[in-house]
DNA sequence: CACATGATCGCCT
DNA sequence: GGCGATCATGTGG
């Protein structure tokens, strides 16, 4: 079995308690950057045996759909992997990469315009290993994000969701995207999105 | 700290 | 048949 889909147990959380409440689906319909930024701050959640676990995101990337070399739907191309894509905003895009890890995408955009945000780092509650989340196939793992969850809305009420933030809105940090240096000048699109206060983003805090 | 490398396999050409 | 939206580990400075 490469990753068995059980949430980390000290990522258990009560979003109800948090007064968390779920983004209408006109949230995720945005400008692809303007969703990566707002979802710094916003809550990933996950239910498993009518518990939820979840963290607090602190690193995101935008992937601008046909236009953009890094992208899984770099031209146009639709396949039933990245057939997710090309639903409207608010649903999961889940890939399987390297032979053994997950990435877990938000869609943006209407339907049809295949655009994405990856989700590359969070923060879980307190008492979490600070880095547990510190990366996309790291946060997958923690969570227990698979394949299986690809294609899910998560407006529907199912076992994935994402909640707003509350409190202050994080300090934005911006870079490349990371693990994209095949893809020409838009690797170089600053595309890369983080919380400068948070220790739990993935990599580097600046450009080089 | 900064690289370099191996692991491992589905997907696309 | 080649390679990837990664990670952990190992080496060297």
């Amino acid at each position: 079995m490469i990753a068995k889909p059980v949430p980390h147990a000290c990522l258990r959380f009560d979003p109800k308690a948090r007064g968390l409440r779920e983004p209408p689906r006109s949230f995720y319909l945005r400008d692809t950057e303007v969703v990566a930024r707002n979802l710094l701050g916003a809550w990933i959640a996950r239910r498993w045996r009518g518990k939820w676990y979840g963290g607090r995101m602190v690193e995101t990337e935008a992937y601008l759909g046909p236009g953009d070399a890094a992208a899984h739907s770099w031209k146009g191309r639709r396949t039933p992997r990245v057939a997710p894509m090309y639903r409207d905003g608010g649903h999961l895009y889940v890939f399987f990469v390297y032979g053994m890890h997950y990435c877990a995408n938000v869609v943006t955009r209407p339907e049809g315009d295949a655009q994405a945000v990856l989700l590359r780092a969070a923060e879980g509650p307190d008492d979490c290993p600070e880095r547990l989340l510190s990366g996309p196939a790291k946060l997958c793992a923690a969570l227990g994000i698979t394949v299986s969850d690809s294609g899910l809305d998560l407006l529907a009420a199912g076992r994935i969701r994402i909640f707003r933030g509350r409190g202050k809105r994080p300090r934005v940090g911006v870079t490349p995207r990371i693990g994209v240096d095949y893809a020409g000048e838009a690797a170089r699109w600053p595309l890369r999105f983080f919380d400068l206060d948070s220790p739990s983003v993935s990599g580097r805090k600046s450009v080089n």
